[in-house]
DNA sequence: ACAAAAGTGTTGAACTTACACCCATGA
DNA sequence: TCATGGGTGTAAGTTCAACACTTTTGT
């Protein structure tokens, strides 16, 4: 088996080719049925899901590391990635507990500080890879999430966290929606993420007037009801917000 | 002499005690004479300035080792600090070049990422201790930075960067003024951090409303002309707001 | 008396908030 | 025809932005 191999060998010679110690987290999200997803991988004999993560090249610069991380894991190109916060600070970080039997004593041992970036991604392209120290990937609810392994829950609690603050300051969907996208799924993407009530009439006012979405003529049959009208994104009125900034009261 | 042993020791055993390739940057704010300052770091043999920074003892957790690293240098107790971004993306953090002689073949000449925070001091509280690495510790203007060391002119730009959004989001002030001070004092600081010029008559009525300052029935005599009032911050709104957040429009 | 910096209030414009009924669709 | 969810406008209240003259103080 190709993947045990490999494994063996970056348990023994993993540290000349990546620097021992430092992780990068990656909380990726997606959007999907209404519900803001985040990719879980499961960890090889430690029974349990965690953030897929990476190690830094020993000659890589860190935000190369980072992506090369989630285009491995999710096959996507043109990321929109945002490193969000450095982690140090969890007890089993500075403890030697739970060390699985097969890398005690080896480099993958020792304490080791991780990186958070997280990606936002239109799931519908996704097609998730677990490397070799997964056997699996998988998209789950944000909102309910499991006890994830290591300090990873309060890796993706603060992910979300500067979410919701970017949102405040800069466009957000473009990276998490289809190309054309209804109001109701913007809107409702907004109000999880800032998990709050967003009033339906108001709420496309403010994009309207900001200049980001704008309105195809085209509507998107779905279900016994009235169609929804599709919306795009303003490039360049959106490329604007992304570099100076926005504020957005909403 | 004791800092010269120390040194040595430091360099030939650091490791023992330390991570390696990893540090904490420092990015200390004080605010003096209408000056956003900055405290920086005379580095032994390296004939720059830098920010002053620390390394994580093996067993610390990084929030502590970040808050001893600031204590350290500037003797103050009830820091305020944050975490605000991690470096590893400087080419030179990757290639060996400029390493001092005296480090060569050491531990310290391994690349190293490092973990800024920034901290905002009351200026007259601080007094410099320069630590074994520095041959002196002195306040700069942030707006008339010299070139740093390493990386460090960028660290700083994303501090100040943090710090301006966060203005948005928290009240500042309580930690870099002292206890009592004027409405134009914390009006220039302001419009320091946020490099914009605010109304003089809006700015006020704007914290005032919020409730986080207020009178107090003194005034400052300071100079040929109208002696202006002290404020004081209210502690238990400012408290609430920093718990809270706050949406500031100025 | 003069120079320097501090104090103070109002108004029009812009934005935010709250709110309820009709419409289109597929079963 | 009915159930479901989508679409739409207005008015009241609040907040923001712009603006200039008077006061105090020390020399």
């Amino acid at each position: 088996m190709k993947t045990e191999t490999e494994l063996k060998d970056f348990i023994k010679n993993g540290s000349r080719m990546y620097v021992p110690g430092l992780t990068i987290d990656c909380v990726i999200f997606g959007y999907h049925d209404r519900q803001l997803k985040v990719m879980l991988g499961g960890y090889k004999g430690l029974g349990g899901f965690g953030l897929p993560g990476g190690y830094v090249k020993r000659t890589e610069l860190l935000s190369i590391a980072a992506e090369r991380t989630v285009k491995e894991k999710t096959s996507l190109d043109n990321l929109y990635l945002e490193q969000f916060y450095a982690f140090g600070d969890s007890p089993f970080r500075t403890t030697k507990v739970n060390i699985h039997p097969s890398i005690a004593n080896t480099w993958l041992a020792e304490r080791t500080f991780s990186i958070g970036y997280y990606a936002l991604v239109e799931f519908s392209k996704v097609s998730p890879e677990p490397d070799f120290l997964l056997d699996s990937l998988e998209w789950f609810d944000v909102a309910t999430l499991p006890t994830l392994l290591f300090d990873h829950n309060d890796v993706v609690s603060k992910a979300l966290e500067h979410l919701r603050i970017n949102l405040y300051h800069k466009p957000i969907g473009y990276n998490l929606l289809e190309k054309k996208f209804t109001l109701p799924e913007i809107h409702s993407l907004y109000e999880t993420i800032l998990d709050k009530k967003l009033d339906r009439r108001n709420f496309p006012k403010k994009l309207l007037s900001l200049g980001l979405i704008k309105d195809t003529n085209e509507v998107r049959k779905i279900g016994q009801h009235r169609s929804p009208r599709l919306y795009t994104f303003d490039k360049k009125n959106y490329q604007t917000a992304l570099k100076e900034g926005i504020v957005l009261v909403i």
